[in-house]
DNA sequence: ATGATATCAGAACAAATGTTCGTTGTCAAG
DNA sequence: CTTGACAACGAACATTTGTTCTGATATCAT
């Protein structure tokens, strides 16, 4: 009982592979006695027989009584969907920023490690990359899920995400992470480096900044560089 | 000497646009006859004609003697790149919001006609739709920007960018931008319509709730999908 | 008005192409 | 051994489809 096995036979993958690669170079796919010539198989019916087996296992789909109406929808090799999909991340505007963690005010906020390439492809956030800063890599940036109601008067809401850029330290003007040591706490605020002294500056232009005389005790922990807040809605 | 323009006539526009649009949709390029069809040509010979144009202009190559033997090298909107960019949007989960004005508390809102599908490519939004709301159509989304901090007991900043949904009616918990007649204003608030009045609740939990009692002074613009504060770093 | 060029229609034709049918060979299962 | 499913071949057939030809109409510069 060897045959009927459920992979592709030598034939089937040999007009999967001329099929991409004529309609790559060409512009449309081939006809049936084309198949037939380039695959060795002298018979119209044959060339037949498998387009259609291969129409059945999702392959390709056909017109019927179409000149050249095959459509390639997968290749040999695997799902070609899948390919173009990681090319467009390569090549267009998507990027795929890695959810590490909850950000919780009385916690410390998780920091990825250096090589944080891998992690769970499920819990990644798609982002165009026009909507990121232009000089930011990618790799650099990470994704946090606010806990709780605690960072308001950042203006981040419990829920939201935040998209945070490792860094050692910061500049004025930006929006941080920082973990108070005399508070004990996370939070998030604008970042201003006067005097030797720190400002911390709430988002929320009503509510009033926290100074800090001893910048040692200020960690930077990363740099907000967005909020995304998405409003479920039942 | 109006004759013989550089330009493309409807027709040559009206064929590359179903070129483009059949080759997209079946996989494999329309035969002469179906091209005549789509274009109110009633001759082969006229569309052959107009076929053997657009080779020589360059916008498409034939195979002799091939059927269905066209392929298509540019649209005709010029290049291929909107091809591509449409292709990446179609495959991978890209969508482009227009971005269709400001939102300022003091005036009413933009909110686009039912076919704004004409708009400034410049000014979109790209968002994975991953990010979206799963139930939601793409092109019932557009998106403002807000102006002023007048909406910070919604947890909107300045600057951000606001998703909106059209809607007419809003259902309770859903969080909407209203223009209050009484107070002329918008705002974003959350929804709940109680024993026949509007609650209106801030984003904000330690902000006060704004009650309405005749619910038709409440004029829902839109619903709020998602909110994105891009941080600006210098 | 007139001629040249462009555009269009319809038909006929030939080539390309998909479909179907009968037949044969192979091989595992009964 | 027989049977049946699978694979393969070749031919005939029907349809699709590109090509070509004749003629008509339209537009515009002269």
């Amino acid at each position: 009982m060897a045959r009927k096995r459920a992979g592709l036979s030598p034939r089937h993958q040999k007009i999967l592979t001329f099929l991409q690669a004529y309609t790559q170079e060409k512009g449309y796919p081939p006809s049936i006695r084309e198949i037939g010539n380039q695959t060795q198989i002298s018979s119209t019916s044959v060339v037949n027989y498998y387009l259609n087996q291969l129409e059945e296992m999702g392959y390709i789909s056909r017109g019927s009584n179409v000149s050249r109406g095959i459509n390639l929808l997968r290749t040999a090799s695997g799902n070609i969907i899948q390919q173009v999909k990681h090319a467009v991340e390569q090549i267009s505007d998507l990027v795929t920023i890695p959810l590490v963690g909850n950000i919780v005010a009385g916690e410390p906020m998780p920091i990825p490690g250096s090589d944080f390439s891998y992690y769970d492809p499920d819990s990644g956030i798609d982002i165009a990359r026009s909507l990121l800063p232009a000089g930011d890599k990618p790799e650099d940036l990470y994704a946090l899920k606010v806990h709780g109601d605690s960072m308001i008067d950042a203006m981040v809401n419990d829920g939201d995400i935040v998209i945070m850029k490792k860094v050692n330290t910061a500049c004025n003007g930006e929006m941080v992470a920082v973990w108070l040591n005399d508070r004990e706490e996370t939070t998030l605020k604008y970042f201003y480096l006067e005097n030797g002294r720190v400002r911390l500056q709430p988002a929320n232009p009503s509510m009033q900044p926290i100074y800090i005389n001893d910048p040692r005790v200020v960690e930077v922990q990363g740099k907000v560089v967005m909020v995304i807040r998405q409003i479920s809605h039942n």
